[in-house]
DNA sequence: GAATACTTTTTTAAATTTTTAAAAAGTCTT
DNA sequence: AAGACTTTTTAAAAATTTAAAAAAGTATTC
């Protein structure tokens, strides 16, 4: 089992990596049929017929019977086979990583394990001494582990895997060397890009060419998906949401320049406000906390507290006008609401649609939908493993190589 | 000469559609060798020579001698036959229609006409007898004219062929109207977007990956290349930067709304202001004028009139306060200033820098390069003209089917 | 309820396209 | 001026697509 790769002749696997594509249509559908995985794929059908009779060979691919047929010969349904890799997804916020492994068939196998720890604080060594916890505990063997999915935010360039924000984890040469270390091959990816790949394959964003999808957690991220595929911009840094310059309230954000939208909008704002309420005597349950923090307040706002549901209302309210510019200059087809924030979706929903319909032209409010998140605090994991799927090819000629470097 | 596609049988000409990428690579790069050809395009060597071959004998392209090579055989160069076809190339603005006819090596081959008249009162046959009084005028004649690429502001959906703000002129069906009419293929798309058109293929904006070019006009329009290609949402409507809301100055734009960039930063809005100032008794060459423009305040701003100086540069600012937002979420590698507007480029530059410095985060500005264009008032001629060429397939195969009918 | 018409998938064979390798044509250095 | 190196073009092999036929169903009709 484990010297699979060695066995098999380098040259006899160089196919796969071009029939990536096909994996990746599979693994985003579940199962398909040859017409589909075509349609898909853009190949032709006697092409992808003889790709998936290759990859069922290699043991990647299984037949699962046949689809039903409006009329005419039943097609043969193809999946992946869930057991022949899994991935690993690491899913970072400010204070903690999340951990779980993920199989073929998109379905987390484990539980998801939590490491809590100020994410400037940690080390590249001190996150490979958590993943290996975490594999060990998990018994799932090193080997049938295809790639790593590290997402986190900050400002991260994916051309040259850097963290600009996070530097001390994600720095140059780092995500190389955490990779030569487990010796499985890993892919860095922001937070927010994550998410809106995971709505986009997995979400309430599938089958939609332009969408906005919004990270709603401590700032304010944003994925874009246009023309159907993930915009990352010029250097990998589009999506800066939460630091547009909209007000005029003097108040410094962590960026440094003042008036950035996240001042007025993000959860650290909502957490500040409250604060003050409390000082100045309001009547709220929020009073009760010897300490607040955001997940009481949306607990409480979630119970009814009147003075918590505005303070969420006034956030959303002022996220509203950053997306009534962003449906100006996207024309989107769908704005999302993800990330930790969307578990309270619906609280969200009002004042930002009061803050559209006061902002934008209503021509162009017509062509965009809104819509809540169902993959809950799931999204950010999902998107990660994606994330490894997308680089399917890249993952598998890594491993031959690190192989072939041991020999 | 008359006969010429009725000559040639239907299915010898179909290879042509989809040899169009070559003709348009052609078209874009005045001439170009067959390895350059098969990098443009993505096809290979062998395949683009065929293709060039075929389209020689077609009367399409010529081969013109030998380029210079850097060490190795000297490779053949190509180029399209500059008479083989010609495209008429309607800009419209708010109060006047421009046209010009383009020959396929992208040059001007007649003088360019104005036509005057406020937008909102020009109906279709109005327009109609404007295009066949040119086009008598100019002696060119109609069969080789392959397309009418006609640009003008408004929002457009491309899909539907419509204006919705001009629908008088091109509301449902209309374009399909002008075209029977005239029995030449015509293609609709908003004036902005020709111009990034133009700016990405003969203009300051080649070969970036990510711009945002701003059309400098009456309003502040906005196209948008994004890897590569143009964005235009989806529906068509993308790049309402004009309209972005940005202020509390309870201003009422002209598209009902209050506080969208236009009411402080369009040359409407600097025409407002200088009279405003005249009214107060300002110290000012504007004064000398018994009615003042937009044109006037730029001539007397080039010549040095403070207060001239004054109203553009307080527009610029506002307007580098919409491009710190736009370079937040798009990290573009660069902001080309074209339009109008751009003559006087040099004056937009340093307020709309000190907008930016002010608004944006450091890291994000080193990555976006600002160009004005060189371009000047022919951006959106060239554009609508290169709209034309985008279509050649389509324009080749209408202009077939409307032989065929009359047949 | 069997025969026929219609759909849809799969297979097969032919045509096209692309890739790979080799040959031709040229430049540059010593 | 010869040989090493580059680059384009041609030729042959490999891969992919297109088109057509065959296979396997479903629905309808008499």
């Amino acid at each position: 089992m484990y010297y699979y790769y060695l066995i098999m002749p380098v040259n006899k696997l160089s196919p796969l990596f071009s029939n990536s594509e096909t994996i990746k249509c599979l693994y985003y559908n579940k199962v398909a049929t040859s017409t589909e995985v075509s349609n898909l794929t853009g190949k032709s059908i006697p092409h992808v017929i003889k790709v998936l009779g290759e990859l069922t060979k290699a043991g990647y691919v299984t037949v699962n019977g046949y689809a039903s047929s409006s009329g005419g010969r039943k097609p043969l349904v193809y999946s992946l086979v869930a057991d022949s890799h899994y991935i690993l997804s690491v899913a970072m916020d400010q204070f903690s990583a999340q951990m779980v492994i993920v199989d073929m068939n998109n379905a987390f196998v484990t539980d998801t394990e939590r490491y809590e720890f100020p994410i400037n604080e940690l080390t590249p060594d001190a996150l490979i001494a958590y993943i290996n916890e975490f594999l060990e505990k998990k018994e799932i063997a090193r080997e049938t582990i295809i790639g790593v999915g590290l997402t986190m935010p900050g400002f991260i360039d994916t051309e040259q895997n850097v963290n600009y924000t996070y530097s001390s984890i994600a720095g140059e040469s780092l995500v190389g060397y955490i990779q030569q270390q487990i010796s499985i091959p890993v892919f860095l990816e922001n937070d927010s890009t994550a998410i809106a790949i995971a709505e986009q394959k997995f979400g309430v964003a599938a089958h939609i060419k332009n969408v906005m999808v919004l990270n709603l957690g401590w700032g304010i991220g944003l994925g874009m998906i246009l023309n159907d595929q993930l915009f990352t911009g010029n250097n990998g840094l589009a999506g800066e949401f939460s630091h547009i310059p909209l007000f005029k309230n003097g108040k410094l954000c962590t960026c440094g320049k003042h008036g950035c939208l996240e001042t007025e909008a993000s959860l650290i704002a909502v957490t500040a406000n409250a604060r003050q309420g409390i000082k100045e005597g309001l009547t709220t349950s929020l009073a009760n906390y010897p300490e607040i923090n955001a997940d009481i307040i949306i607990a409480e706002a979630i119970k009814g507290d009147v003075f918590s549901v505005k303070l969420i209302s006034e956030a959303a309210y002022h996220v509203g006008q950053g997306l009534a510019i962003l449906i100006h200059l996207m024309n989107p087809g769908a704005i999302v609401l993800s990330g930790k924030g969307s578990m309270v979706g619906k609280l969200w929903l009002a004042p930002i649609q009061q803050a559209i319909n006061e902002h934008c032209i209503p021509r162009l409010t017509q062509f965009t939908e809104f819509k809540i998140s169902d993959l809950n605090t799931r999204a950010q994991l999902i998107g990660g493993a994606a994330l490894v799927v997308e680089n399917f090819g890249k993952a598998l000629e890594e491993k031959l190589n690190s192989i072939e470097a041991v020999t």
